[in-house]
DNA sequence: ATATGTGCAAACTGTTTGCAGCCGC
DNA sequence: GCGGCTGCAAACAGTTTGCACATAT
């Protein structure tokens, strides 16, 4: 799996060099945002969060640079709900879990070998996202009943 | 695997007295449409495609009708691309794959057992979507160099 | 007669685009 | 001073909503 504890001790400039990203303030609060949190937000909780600190950024700063991010691959864009884009800063494909009650977003370790040859079509990257009751849901609605 | 063949030979109106849903014209058409092309149609092509056919169809009646049709678990809603909602009759997860060239979704034999239970979270459902090239645009892109 | 289906238009949401001003090197 | 970063506002796309009319039993 894609590094979990690892990637909090990066310093973002280092990341940028690497991908090749000038630096900028907004660039780096951002990153820093993505990476201390790994929650996958959407681009409003990032606005949202981060306008509280930083009153002058704007909604289309924050699309320009996750755009492009994930043009450095540096983060990913990924598919857990249709409506809108969240992003996640580890960049390998895991899968994730959404709890239909709570709504929050878990990072799973699941082992899936997803063959690079399919039925004859090259396979590059994957989702794969799971829904169901998280554990505390399930704790709490149990307890009710 | 839930069904590709036998899905063919469904009466519409057999499904809809089983699902409880009250049967219309548009609603038989809508129907058959995502019936006779298993290719996970966005609202659009439905719309596209069935107004042809039927001038009088408008785009709310495809959206009340499959909004209809998922509550009442007769399609299923696929995430594949972020911004626009696919359907799927059938309703057993599978998993999808999406040509990045030719932009074909399809459909896959993946055998992947996801547990009932992960982490202490209980998994109701999932969806497994992987990108990559298509054996057609492999070939194609094969000879081309 | 009543409940349900349908369709237009407007509203809404998330995202993208165009453009002008700004800042750092 | 130039190139690239930023931010406003407008445009855009997909979806939802409100409401009036049609239809079926």
């Amino acid at each position: 799996m894609g590094g979990r504890e690892e990637i909090l001790n990066i310093n973002p400039c280092d990341v940028f060099k690497k991908y090749n990203v000038r630096p900028s303030y907004h660039r780096i609060r951002i990153y820093e945002y993505l990476k201390n949190r790994l929650n996958h937000p959407t681009v409003d909780e990032i606005y949202r969060d981060l306008s509280e600190e930083i009153p002058t950024i704007s909604k289309t700063t924050i699309y320009n640079t996750l755009k492009l991010f994930v043009s450095k691959k540096i983060v990913r864009e990924i598919t857990i709900e249709n409506n809108e884009l969240r992003y996640d800063i580890i960049t390998e494909p895991h899968a994730h879990f959404k709890c239909e009650i709570c709504g929050r977003i878990f990072d799973l370790d699941l082992e899936i070998d997803v063959p690079k040859n399919l039925d004859g079509h090259e396979v590059q990257e994957y989702d794969i996202f799971l829904r169901g009751i998280c554990k505390e849901c399930l704790k709490r609605e149990g307890s009710k009943e």
